[in-house]
DNA sequence: TATAGCACTCGAAACCATCGAGTGCTAGGG
DNA sequence: CCCTAGCACTCGATGGTTTCGAGTGCTATA
């Protein structure tokens, strides 16, 4: 790529600044007074043309002023941006929130709360699934004839809980033995390995099985069946903020993103690939590859338990969203929640009921 | 109210069904088209003329045709309606639906879904609190030295746990008899006795109590300490389908409607207003008397378990809805709502772990 | 009482002129 | 060689005018 010059930088950082706050498209004339450059308009002008050569900005049509493209916000984000001091109430104000919260679940979905609150946008955070989580505790009760509750509960204090349908009725004593006998064998041991075990056991000819490891495998089996189970999963909060953004005042626009955010599938996906990069990842509009985000860009930081990465939290607003302000609130949210979450296991005691 | 009569009424009715197919103001001589009144365009005038004098549908302007009132809405679903026969497809999604499931707290929340799905508006349902369940089995653990998680069972297989943040550290065994305690005293009584037992047991002086009971009732108490533990809740789904509909497609109107839709306290207060009818309500417009719905309208039904009414489900969609259609739906599926949770309590027997 | 006729109203759409911000280009100056 | 001043040009936005047509209200009449 032809080199910029520092110029150009400052005039092209300049614009886009100028460009995110007032969210019009800006000319030489306005871009000359905000710049101490003491540029004449028809300077800038050379410029400005040479930046669009460069695809880094555009005009929306020939007498009008210019705007970003996705490749001149890339480049800004990546080179340009100077970072804003963070605003301190802020700061509290999720320190605050991590720190009353003590339930894990409930914790990560309020820090996509706050993230929503503070940066008017929608929070979003990815919630790991639990594969690697260890098992404390599982427990059957009857239901009725033909349904268990089955209860689990890992080392993260996480509690799931799921009515499994049974072939045939099984008795209150012979569930409370199948459970002593599952949670005399995995308790501490990961739920990977636990399902992982269990198919073996499925597999196993099951007349050498004594009739309550039977029980206790087919109904712990179901349960760890459920694919929704351990799946990682995504928590979405301050959607309504984005009606308020004139960029995304187009219906349809609007439509395919709050598709998207009901499925959630999309989301996860790219949550899930930036939770395989170190540090903040920036998708600026068409970037992401996903339609319904064409129009928005989604800011990330992955957050860690005890030093190794478990999950993402971010932020989704529009394209011209003020970067140099919502890249040091989504880093620093994630660093907070790295520290709350550490030390959050449960003792490593044995789990007798 | 001045009487009506009979062709006006038939011409009140095809008006609305004209205008709510197709959201244009209906003039007098596609009214004449579609009645089989024979009546000339200026006779439907002179009666239109009057329909306006009584305020049930009013022109947008000189040279336009006219639309219905919130009043004329109102008489139209109080006496004018035709129901549709009900969509037999439908029937047996929801009918589906509610076979397939079988956890209590999906159920409800699927209900939601499919009434979206079937309507292509939103659905919500209000899920009743707990405060007649029964308690089924009470359990602590420990998290830290300072968290205890406790986990709740009611006879109606809802699972419901917290985290509490303790005074001191308590032993595992410690909470294991006061568990144990808990339970053979309250299991089988309704969460609303069992706080108020706790209230009492509190304010009792505490020398009396054995150790392992304090340990319980403090505990416990915290946990039924929790406002939100027995609150109504509301489920909402398909808000995004609120999005396509032309009659919605001011920004600020939506953003009121989304507002609401975060904080759900004006649909929880709705629908309980409508759970003490018996019976479908609907409400137009700004009938509900929330600001949030003064663009729409919202039809419920209350739904029953063994007899008793123990919640409201329902459909919020444009004022301009097909009445005569979603009308049965919500009823028909809050009918048959109630027969799946006939007969689905837990089993009435002892509740050793 | 219902209808036919007619003048009238008013929004929608098309058209037009004006205005002004902003551009590209070129010539000239440091 | 880079910067600047000047200038013609473009094009959206704004606002006024016209036309068109759907629909109305009124009145006379069968």
């Amino acid at each position: 790529m032809t080199e910029l010059g520092e110029r150009g930088e400052t005039l092209l950082k300049t614009l886009i600044e100028l460009y995110i706050t007032e969210g019009q498209p800006v000319g030489s004339r306005t871009l000359a007074r905000h710049t101490d450059l003491n540029l004449s308009p028809a300077t800038i002008r050379n410029v400005m043309s040479d930046l669009e050569d460069l695809g880094l900005i555009q005009s929306p049509h020939t007498s009008a002023g210019r705007i970003p493209t996705q490749q001149g916000y890339r480049l800004f984000v990546d080179s340009l941006l100077t970072i804003k001091p963070l605003n301190s109430e802020a700061v509290e104000n999720i320190q605050s929130r991590l720190t009353t919260e003590s339930d894990p679940q409930a914790l990560l979905a309020s820090v996509s709360e706050v993230l929503s609150k503070v940066t008017h946008f929608a929070g979003l955070i990815l919630i790991p699934g639990r594969e690697n989580a260890l098992l404390r505790q599982i427990e059957f009760l009857k239901l009725s004839d033909d349904r268990v509750l089955t209860i689990m509960i890992t080392d993260d204090g996480r509690v799931q809980n799921r009515v499994i349908p049974t072939d045939r009725p099984y008795s209150e004593s012979e569930l409370t033995q199948a459970a002593n006998y599952f949670n005399g064998t995995y308790v501490g041991s990961s739920l990977a390995s636990v399902r992982r075990a269990l198919l073996g056991e499925m597999k196993t000819d099951s007349d050498t099985m004594h009739e309550i490891m039977k029980t206790a495998v087919t109904v712990a089996g179901k349960f760890f069946d459920e694919e929704e189970n351990d799946r990682d999963d995504v928590v979405l909060t301050g959607e309504e903020n984005l009606l308020n953004i004139p960029d995304l005042c187009q219906i349809d626009t609007l439509q395919k993103l709050f598709d998207a955010f009901k499925t959630k599938q999309d989301l996860l996906d790219l949550l899930d690939r930036s939770m395989r990069v170190n540090g903040i990842s920036i998708f600026i509009g068409e970037e992401s590859g996903y339609r319904a985000l064409d129009d928005v860009s989604v800011v990330t930081a992955p957050y860690e338990t005890d030093g190794s990465i478990v999950g993402t939290l971010g932020v989704i607003g529009p394209t011209r969203m003020d970067y140099e302000e919502v890249i040091p609130i989504v880093d620093i949210t994630a660093r907070l929640l790295s520290g709350a979450l550490s030390g959050r296991h449960l003792t490593e005691s044995d789990s007798s009921g």
